[in-house]
DNA sequence: TCAATGTTGTACGACACCGTACTGGATCAT
DNA sequence: ATGATCCAGTACGGTGTCGTACAACATTGA
């Protein structure tokens, strides 16, 4: 037989696939350069891809009637857009958006659903990140319940950190306000604190985390979780 | 061959299974009777079975370290208590415990998951659910951040009276509280207003729902959108 | 270079909810 | 029956966040 070659970039998912199988199902992956802020799944449109994020990060948001949203998951390269169609067809797509921007891996999400039902080496990881999903979800239903503006805005900018590995990231007040689910007027005062206290510095547009152990003190145990969480993806 | 017998009872997961993996793999189920208040999961135990409710409901918590605790799922008998130990063993599980009392039936979780990786019409079932699991916890999320106690606790209510067909529910002040992230003072005067309104009644440790399309007027759209994740379960 | 647009700074009254504490009534166990 | 315990009623100062509004500054495009 052939010897496999299976993935080498940086998507955790992919690289954890049986080489085997990755060769099999996965070949036709398609990489797309994904632009700050653009949305990926969302309200109307049926979903027809799913995406393996390599470099970047995209939010999940629910969003209500009136138009106001929270973020309740974040996938960088350890995951993939689109678990929850995978998983169940029916269900309508919640929208994901790009923080930051970055290159994805994209198929045609009735090919992964496939490879997916036939091969158990794929159902693990995909399943194992699923899980991951949920424990992000109803760890952020508790801390967007018990936890101050403060508390949860260190926490997301070290979730961005850990998911991408740089210390400045693209990201208005505005943009944040609305992710956490607060006043854009919130978000500037607590920035600004924060900025006083020498843990980030900002301007328009971007932000930088200055200080990664101050910020980390700072956070909700929330964000301690999901490190741990993402290590586990590994 | 033998003609399948399939399951004749309650649960929906069991129900929706196809009759003939339901003999194979669901022979070993124990019916067990849950009692008020029990931890069916949580914190340091492993996790030894898995459970179907058959009557009852209960709710899934994310316990902070200090203690403080938000409900992020609800589960009646529409779904299965552990759908994240049988998506991921590796995981912490969360802890479930009963909110109104009732029978499930009980496996061992390697069972249960040797019937999930063996037979994809076990898998269809599952992982509706696991997607409706997720579903409610990103609702959830979003309406911790954004709705009130007033809201929430309407939606409450009403969650529970839809998994259990009752409108009466035995439950105190201080338990709701711990479900909603507040404090039990809040649930008080928020009860209060409900029962002026003449949308419940309640005395101690019993909360009976007297309109229920006044209280779903007063409830947030997350209840809405709740309902038509369960009706899709059916 | 100038206008238009996007981003941040700031202010202020309103209010939902908090933390805490104490009371009285209901229920339970012996 | 009677303590002990659980549950609900109530109060009050404190505060985190809201809603809104306007001004100042930065950036972009023509």
């Amino acid at each position: 037989m052939a010897s496999a070659i299976g993935y080498r970039g940086k998507n955790r998912l992919l690289a954890a696939l049986p080489a085997d199988d990755f060769d099999r199902y996965f070949s036709a992956l398609e990489r797309i350069t994904l632009t700050l802020r653009s949305v990926i799944q969302g309200a109307a449109q049926p979903v027809k891809h799913v995406y393996f994020v390599e470099d970047g990060v995209s939010s999940v948001l629910t969003i209500m009637d009136d138009g106001s949203a929270v973020e309740v998951g974040m996938i960088g390269s350890e995951g993939m857009i689109g678990i929850a169609a995978l998983l169940d067809g029916g269900s309508a797509p919640p929208q994901v958006i790009v923080q930051i921007p970055g290159t994805v891996l994209r198929m045609p999400i009735a090919l992964c659903k496939c490879a997916f039902d036939e091969s158990a080496g794929v159902r693990t990881v995909m399943l194992r990140f699923a899980a991951d999903m949920l424990g992000l979800s109803t760890q952020t239903a508790a801390c967007n319940r018990l936890h101050s503006i403060e508390q949860r805005c260190a926490r997301w900018l070290l979730m961005a950190y850990d998911r991408v590995g740089s210390e400045t990231m693209p990201m208005t007040h505005e943009f944040l306000a609305y992710m956490l689910g607060v006043r854009r007027a919130g978000v500037t005062t607590t920035a600004q604190e924060l900025q006083r206290s020498g843990l980030i510095r900002y301007r328009q547009g971007q932000i930088v985390i200055t200080d990664l152990e101050g910020l980390k003190a700072l956070a909700c145990e929330c964000r301690r979780l999901d490190h741990e969480r993402l290590n586990r993806m590994l």
